[in-house]
DNA sequence: TTATACTGGATTGCATACAATGTCACGAAA
DNA sequence: TTTCGTGACATTGTATGCAATCCAGTATAA
């Protein structure tokens, strides 16, 4: 048991950090059973704090709470992750535009790095690193009040088969994927907001039906009972 | 105090419905301090459920929580409420999209005669409430992992201002609403899905930007001290 | 064999009690 | 008057313990 919060009030907002980066980093796999007391022992703090924590991730999408009964990883059916595709394919085009004002010519080229190095990304999981800083960077360069944790939530629920699929299709194979990133920060060099905004659409639309047409991704899921 | 929950298990969901009504309905106006004890003493159990709850609550958008400092009913500056609406001017067209097959011929009947009451309401509390009815209805014929969810919680955290609005112009002077619900019903008779979508979006457009010209609408909140 | 009832153990839900933190009124100093 | 401490009180955060519920395995009957 590692104990993580020292001051009042922070036990619970730590669990859930911890948590939400295990799910995130795929320590847990979708489907997977969660007891509150393992995370107790293995957090630190009581169970309550641990039920706070739940609560939290049931929000984000990450856990999945069934009264009287428990708590599972989230996992998603293909025709739930398709869903959720379509809608990050309205929102993150309007979460670019709501950030395009803070998106300068020193973040741009930060974001041409980033794409360089996603391209010669050695393993999977360097990828996805590099993908995630290279999407939701751009997406909080301004403050929003919901915009903002919404984009990171629908991204963050779907981690777990973006994770799949690129292990199934392999790094080297993403070359439309590099295409769409460089067209990407082409078009904010430019400042061409509608041309970006279509470019983000696509690209989620893009691996949306290629996740589409590999159904095996989705049964990952470690056995749940139901 | 009144005992709610009898089984096990339903303490904690029996405060968050009692609450978010009472917050629907106005009797707490936004930015208003929420003390858990209250609940505890107004809907029976102990804090424990009504922390359950108010967690429950903040996720929907409808309850601020700070750690350590207490829990406050949402409240929305006019930034943020436009915000609100932009995000609803994309999403709820989709929803409008996922539901489409199962808005019937009998369906749209129904949609026509609650377009028609909302002409001939008689106060502001009966006018939100079919237009609760006309709009949140639509949305769920089918069930959706999450859009349906979004959807709604979308439309309660900005209820409170839909209220003031509607107070402030009157529900004779909203001539152009009223037009868009029958135009809206007759798209959907048409089977014309592309059009639907449009004057949904349209249809939330127009009130954001009517609603960016009273900011007074959003000077109601109780004092809230920060 | 299949279906159904039952029971002990595992797990969650909640009340109570106490500790930690924040708030606010009051008073002293600038 | 205004600003800055300082303390008591109000309120939130969490641990513990027990009750309610669920679940899996077994036994019994069709």
């Amino acid at each position: 048991m590692t104990r993580i919060a020292q001051k009042h009030g922070t036990t619970s907002l730590s669990i859930a950090e911890a948590l939400r980066h295990a799910i995130l980093r795929g320590d847990y796999s979708p489907g997977e059973r969660i007891i509150q007391e393992q995370l107790s022992a293995k957090y630190g703090g009581s169970r309550i704090p641990v039920r706070e924590a739940l609560r939290t991730l049931e929000t984000e999408g990450l856990v999945r709470l069934v009264a009287n009964t428990g708590a599972w990883v989230a996992s998603l059916t293909a025709s739930e992750c398709s869903e959720v595709y379509q809608t990050r394919e309205r929102i993150e085009p309007l979460l670019l535009r709501f950030n395009a004002p803070e998106i300068t010519h020193d973040y741009i080229l930060e974001l041409e790095e980033l794409a360089r190095k996603m391209e010669n990304a050695q393993n999977v999981e360097e990828f996805l690193q590099l993908d995630r800083e290279f999407h939701l960077g751009m997406y909080q360069r301004v403050p929003t009040y919901l915009l903002g944790e919404l984009g990171t939530r629908l991204w963050n629920t779907t981690q777990p088969y973006r994770r799949a699929y690129t292990v199934l299709v392999d790094t080297n194979n993403l070359g439309i994927v590099h295409s769409e990133h460089h067209m990407l920060v082409t078009a904010l060099r430019d400042g061409d907001l509608d041309l970006a905004e279509q470019i983000v659409a696509q690209h989620i639309r893009r691996t949306r039906l290629h996740l589409e047409r590999h159904p095996e991704v989705f049964d990952i899921e470690s056995d749940h009972t139901n």
